[in-house]
DNA sequence: ACGTTACTTTGCAAAGC
DNA sequence: GCTTTAAAAAGTAACGT
């Protein structure tokens, strides 16, 4: 049988870090070709990498915050580029700076259809948002590990508000235990 | 202490004010709606509770007296769907769903998702379709559930699907479009969900 | 009746209204 | 609370052909 946590895929993960020195995004907007900044809009300047393909929001501070990457190692290599074109134009980045990862949006699957309806009794309503006339996704609260789990019909599940990639597989451990414990799966 | 008595009075005097529109509000709504008194009564209740366990702050009177006539009608068991809701409501479609959430989370309602059979009498009515079909449309819902094939669907499509196949199945006129008319649902879903509940019903037969 | 695009939900940071 | 970014899940809807 496979396991549902060799299934786990990570689909995204938000970061954020710093450079420690104040930026002209007005200035920055004009020199870093495909930057889009809109200050009446929103504060930040965005400036996606292709290799690897994230998405960095640099704010007037200094601070930055990467989203859209693959795996942490692609978040560091994204901020790489992004810190490396910053120096190009004679800004002046921190030697290493600190990159803290916010979150984790990854996808599994049980193998197995769920019957919604029942697991949202099961699991307990006070830790489950099931609204199916809104959205088709069971959303369950789990305490440990703190994140939230989407739960789909399909057995198709998604696991967010996690900052460890092992958050992912402990909360999947998890919920297929709670799942096979009330018997609703398979 | 006077400044205290002052904020006290004028807090219960504000309550009340609140209460006093809010419960003019949760009556227009659930008349534009045709929904009974006892839900009326159920969404006052709820509003009551909200605003002693002060949920208003930070939310409109409008958008919580929404979602208690939302929550009521599912408690009661004569669900209306949050479009039909939002239609007879001065609040977004999307504000209603953030604060119906919130009252729900907070007050520790239990409101489970509308069963799609409740919405059939309704839906059968508008169309003028016989207590047969009816009955027809609550079967092949009951047969579709054991089959485990409602989870994430729409309790508003699969009860619009069903009135729809009952309609064909007792030989009684109806087009997807007056049945997409009735329940706001699009005749693309209606199709699918169509679909979806012969094949639970030809499944107990094969 | 297709296909495509886009909206619903979850989580998070950033600065500022 | 909102604004912006990203990505998955599945259902629903609105386009165009």
């Amino acid at each position: 049988m496979t396991n549902p946590a060799d299934s786990i895929e990570i689909q995204n993960v938000v970061a954020s870090t710093g450079i420690g020195q104040e930026l002209d995004l007005e200035a920055l907007a004009e020199d870093l070709p495909g930057a889009d900044f809109n200050p009446d809009n929103f504060p930040g300047l965005v400036y996606r990498t292709q290799e690897p393909k994230a998405a960095a929001l640099i704010f007037r501070s200094g601070k930055i915050v990467c989203t859209g990457a693959k795996s942490i190692d692609d978040v560091h290599e994204a901020l790489g580029i992004i810190f490396e074109k910053l120096r190009g134009l004679q800004i002046p980045v921190e030697d290493d700076p600190e990159i803290t990862v916010q979150n984790i949006v990854s996808s599994a699957d049980l193998g197995h259809n769920l019957n919604l309806n029942a697991l949202a009794i099961g699991l307990g309503l006070e830790d489950v948002e099931y609204e199916p006339e809104q959205f088709p996704g069971l959303v369950y609260r789990m305490d440990e590990p703190e994140v939230v789990i989407l739960l789909f019909g399909s057995g198709k599940i998604v696991i967010t508000g996690g900052k460890r990639t092992d958050d992912a597989e402990e909360a999947v451990e998890e919920i297929v235990e709670r799942i096979e414990g009330l018997g609703l799966l398979g | 202490r006077l400044r205290k008595w002052n904020e006290r009075f004028r807090t219960r005097d504000s309550k009340e004010r609140n209460l006093k529109q809010a419960l003019g509000e949760i009556d227009r709504m659930a008349s534009a709606q045709g929904l009974p008194d006892n839900v009326r009564e159920t969404a006052s209740v709820i509003y009551r509770r909200a605003l002693d366990e002060d949920l208003l702050p930070g939310r409109s009177i409008e958008g919580v007296s929404t979602s208690c006539v939302y929550a009521a009608a599912r408690m009661a068991g004569v669900p209306r769907s949050l479009d039909e809701i939002a239609d007879v409501s001065r609040v977004e479609k999307a504000e209603i769903a953030r604060t119906y959430r919130y009252v729900v989370r907070e007050l520790k309602l239990e409101v489970k998702p509308a069963d799609p059979e409740q919405y059939v009498p309704r839906f059968a009515s508008d169309l003028e379709l016989s207590e047969e079909s009816e009955m027809r449309a609550k079967s092949l819902l009951r047969n579709a559930k054991e089959k485990g094939v409602h989870s994430g669907k729409s309790p508003v499509g699969l009860a619009a699907a069903a009135v729809y196949a009952a309609a064909l199945l007792t030989n009684e006129k109806t087009t997807q479009a007056a049945v997409s008319e009735v329940a706001d649902i699009s005749e693309v879903t209606i199709r699918n969900r169509y679909h979806e509940l012969l094949e639970a019903e030809d499944g107990l037969v094969a």
